[in-house]
DNA sequence: TATGAATGAGTGTTCATTCAT
DNA sequence: AATGAATGAACACTCATTCAT
C-alpha cells in the first residue's frame, strides 16, 4: 500500500530484485555455465541491458545471487529463538529448520553446489562475505555447551564437525535424490520418505551427541 | 597383417579411452554447461571429429562419462573382501573405502553433482545403468544383518538410509569444502583435518548402529 | 529574478560547451566510430540526455565539434597581423602559427582525419561551413602577391598548392609520428626534433618561393 | 592452372587471404572502431568464425592488415631499379612511385591514419614489424649521396626529413581532399588537378635538394 | 580411421537512443 | 532544464556440430 510504485518498470530497486530472483532460478537450475543471460532477462521481464547496468556481468550477478542466498539462510537462522529452550529441543529445532529450509529452498542447495564447482571463487571475491559477522558455527556451539552443562550431551564434540554433519545428512539426500532414486530404487520425495529420512537424521545426531544411549530406538517415526 | 589390424583396432580403443578420460576431467571441472568440446579434444590429443564418431554428441559423451564413473566405483566396491571379516570391521572398512575413493577420485563427486543438476536425465537414458545388476545397497545390508545376528548392531536400521548417510558425511565435506573453508574459517584439506573428519564420521556411524554405547568417546582421534 | 533566469541561461550554455569540449576530446582520441556517447557525457559531467537535447544525435554532435574546431583555427588565423609586415617574415610567421597551432591542438589534426575518413560528409551537411566567408587561401595569396611585387618571391606560384604544402609538411609529421617513430627509428617529439623539423619545413618553403637561391643552406638549424 | 583448388571454401590459405582483403577494405573505409566483423565476413564470403580461427580477434586482424599493407608498399619500393639511374631521375622516379602508389592504394593512406589514431599500438605489438630489415630511409639516403657526389644535390640534407616531406606533400593532399575541396573550393581529383599537384610537389623537392636553382620554374607542367 | 575446414545459431556484452518524471 | 531508468538493435566473439577428403 505504502509502495504505490508504478510497477511498469520505472522502479530501479524492484527491477534489480526481479533480476536477482530470476537469476537465482536460472543459475540454480542450469548452473553458472548453463544459465543464459537472455533467459534471466526474460524471466525477470527486464531488459537485458539492465542486468549489466545493475550487476556488471554474468559472473558478478552470480556472486550477487550467492550473497543473497547465503544472506537469506543466515538471517533466517539467526531468527531462531533457540537460546530460550532446552538444549535437546534446541538441537532438534535447528535440525528441523535446516531440513525445512532445504526443502523450501531447493535452489539454495544447487547454488552452493555451483559455488563449489567454481572453487568458491565468487564467494571469495565478494565483499559481503568478508563482513559475515559472528562465526557461523556459533549456534551449534552454544547448544552443545548448554547440553554439556546440563549433563545431557557428551563433552568433546567439535561443533564445526557437528555443524557439517547436520547439514550433510540433509543436503546430500536432497541434492543427489535423482541419481539416488535410480541407484537405490527408492522414492526419495514422497511425504513418507521425507519424514523417514528426517527421523533417521535426527536419530543419527541424537545418538552422536547424547551422553546416555536409550535403547534400540531413540525417536519414534 | 593381423598385427597391423590389431594395432589399428587398439589405437581406436585407445583414442576412445583418451577422449573419455579427457571428458571426465573437463566435465568434472566445468560442469556439463561449462565444458567445451574443443577443450576435451585438445586434452585427449584427438581430433574433435572423433568425439562425434565415437560418442555421437556432447550429451552422450557426458552420459558415457557418468557410466564409466559409476562403473568404476561400483566395481571397486565389489572387490572389497568384506564378507570374510567381522561386521564391525567390515563397516569400518567400507567407510574407509568410500572416504578414500572420494579423496582419490574428486572428479567422481563433481560428476555426481552435475548428473543431479540435470535431474539424472543422462543416467536415466543410459542402457548400462538399467542392467546395473545387484542392488547397490547390498553390501551395507549384509553387514548390518551380520552385525545384528552377532548382537553388536541394533535391529531396525534401514540399510538404504545408512548407505546414504555414510556417503553424505564424506561427500558433503569434500564437495563443499571451498565454501566451507570460508564459512567455518577452518582448513578442510590438511592431513590432520582429513583424519579428524574421518574419525568423526566413523564415530557418528558406529554410535548410530551400535547396540551398546561405550562411554564418552568410541573411537580415538 | 532576472539574475536567476540569467544564471539558468548561462548554465545551459555552459553545459553545451562542456559537452562540446568533452566530445572534441573523445572524437579526436577514438574517432567517430570509436567514441562513446556515455564517455562524452561522463567527461562533460552532464546527463547523457542533454547531449540529445542540445545536439540531436552523435553524428550531429560530431558535426558541431568539427564546426567548432575549424572555426577556432580560422579565427586564430585571422587575428594574425600579417598585412603590416614584410612578406618574407609574414610567410615565416604564418608557418610558425600553423606549426604551433598543430602542436597546441593535436585534437584538431585527428578531427580533420576523422572528417576525411567519412569523406567530409559532416562538413558538407553543416550550415556554418557554407557561410565561411572569405576564401581560406586569402592569407597566403596576399603574402605571395606582396612578395612578388617586392621582387623576393617567384611569380606563378599557386597559392592553393602552397597553402596545402605548408599544412602538409607539418601535419603529416605530427599525425603520423607514431608509425613514423617505428619506421624511421627516430624520436619525433623531443624539443630538438621538433625544432629540426620546423627548420627543415621553413627551408623547404623558402626555397620553393624565393626568387634567388642563396647557396647551400638558407636557414640555420 | 597448377592450383586446381576446389575454390568452394576448402582452401585455408585462400580463405585467409579473402578475409585479409575484405578486412583491408572495411578498416580503411570505416576505421577500426567503425568496421564491423560481420561486414568483413560477408565481404570475404567467409564464415565469421573463420576470422577468429585465423586471426584471433578484430584487433589482431587489424594488425595483420597493417602488416600486409606496409609489407606491400615496402616490397614494391624495393623493386624500384633506382640504383642504376642518375640521382636526379631516381629522385623523380621515387616521387612518382610514391604518388602513384597512394593513388592506386587509397586504402593504404586510410590504414596509416587509423594506425596512428591508435598511437601505432597495433604496429608495436606486431612481430613482423620488428624484423623490418634494412632501414626505411635507405633509398632516399643513397640517392642523396649519389647526387651530392655528382655535384647536383646540396650537402647536409637529412634523408629522414626529406623522406617524410616527400610522403607528406602527396599524402596530405589525398587524405584530406574531402575537406580540402570544400575549404579551397577546388577540384582535387580531376586528372588535371592531380597532374598539377604532382608537378608542384616535384618542383618543391627539386628546389629543396638542388645545388643550383634554375630560374623561375624548374619543371614544366 | 582420421582430420582440417567450415558453419549457423547462439552468447555475453555494448551501443545510441528514448521514456517518464 | 535536467535526470535516472529503460530499451532494441547490434556488437565481438563462441559454441556444438557437420562437411569434404
Amino acid at each position: 500500500m505504502t509502495k504505490a510504485r508504478t510497477r511498469k518498470g520505472r522502479d530501479a530497486e524492484a527491477t534489480k530484485q526481479d533480476i536477482l530472483a530470476a537469476a537465482t532460478v536460472e543459475f540454480s537450475r542450469k548452473g553458472l555455465g548453463g544459465a543464459r543471460v537472455d533467459a534471466i532477462a526474460l524471466r525477470a521481464k527486464a531488459n537485458k541491458r539492465m542486468i549489466y547496468h545493475y550487476f556488471g556481468s554474468k559472473e558478478k550477478l552470480f556472486t550477487a545471487v550467492l550473497e543473497e542466498a547465503y544472506g537469506s539462510i543466515r538471517s533466517a537462522e539467526l531468527k531462531l529463538p533457540l537460546a530460550e529452550i532446552e538444549p535437546e529441543e534446541a538441537l532438534e529445532r535447528l535440525m528441523h529448520f535446516t531440513w525445512d529450509y532445504y526443502l523450501a529452498h531447493p535452489e539454495f542447495i544447487s547454488l552452493v553446489n555451483s559455488a563449489n564447482l567454481h572453487k568458491a571463487r565468487h564467494v571469495k571475491q565478494s565483499e559481503r562475505f568478508k563482513t559475515s559477522g559472528p562465526p557461523f558455527v556459533g549456534l551449534v556451539k552454544s547448544i552443545l555447551d548448554r547440553g554439556v552443562a546440563k549433563g545431557v550431551f557428551r563433552t568433546g564434540i567439535d561443533p564445526v564437525q557437528l555443524n557439517i554433519t547436520i547439514a550433510a545428512i540433509g543436503y546430500y539426500y536432497l541434492t543427489n535424490r535423482f541419481t539416488g532414486e535410480i541407484l537405490f530404487e527408492h522414492d526419495f520425495m514422497s511425504e513418507a520418505s521425507l519424514a523417514e529420512r528426517f527421523a533417521f537424521n535426527l536419530d543419527t545426531i541424537l545418538r552422536l551427541v547424547s551422553r546416555h544411549q536409550a535403547g534400540e530406538q531413540m525417536t519414534g517415526k
